[in-house]
DNA sequence: CCCTGATTCGC
DNA sequence: GCGAATCAGG
């Protein structure tokens, strides 16, 4: 996958904006979380504002000779990262939220990461439907997600990190 | 266990 | 320049 204007651009604005490099990944599409950081720091980007990454890294495993003994115990998980891609109407995109516009857009937040939900009503969910709330619980409309969920929780495996995971994010000691 | 970003280094 | 592997930490 090549780094094309339109898809730096895009890194930037969501990094800008706070979202983790793995959701970034997601969003681009055809790379990896560390893609995304790699290209972060290549772009001396990192440090989303604060973060005075203090050099103490100096560890660094021996290099040569070493290794082979990533044995292989576990297979693997399986965890596919489901995500709804903006078809269509990806063309301008790319300058707009530049500033001096103040007209609080209000693009609607809604998922801007979450994939696909099932919009279950209540009398529908069982045992293994997610039961992740989604549109306004004052609203008649209101339902559930209803994705199958793991073994994991209530909810399925992307919302149980939507609900618990947002931490990690104020370790400031680096 | 999950996740996060940071760094290094072979390509 | 790119990104997988690795690390360190929550």
């Amino acid at each position: 996958m090549n780094w094309t204007d339109e898809r730096v651009e895009q890194l930037k604005k969501l990094w800008a904006e706070g979202l983790s490099a793995s959701q970034i990944a997601a969003q681009l599409g055809g790379v990896s979380r560390n893609a995304v950081i790699g290209k972060v720091h290549r772009l001396k980007l990192s440090g989303r504002g604060k973060t005075t990454s203090t050099q103490t890294r100096s560890k660094k495993v021996n290099t040569s000779a070493s290794g082979s003994h990533r044995s292989a115990g576990s297979l693997g998980h399986m965890s596919s990262r489901v995500v709804n891609r903006s078809v269509g109407a990806t063309a301008l995109q790319t300058e707009y939220s530049t500033d001096l516009v103040t007209h609080t857009v209000t693009k609607t937040v809604t998922d801007v990461v979450v994939p696909i939900s099932r919009r279950l009503e209540l009398v529908q969910l069982s045992e293994r439907t997610c039961k992740w709330p989604v549109g306004d619980p004052l609203q008649p409309d209101f339902n559930f997600c209803g994705n199958d969920v793991g073994e994991s929780g209530p909810y399925c495996t992307y919302h149980s990190r939507l609900a618990y995971q947002p931490a990690s994010d104020r370790r400031r000691i680096r």
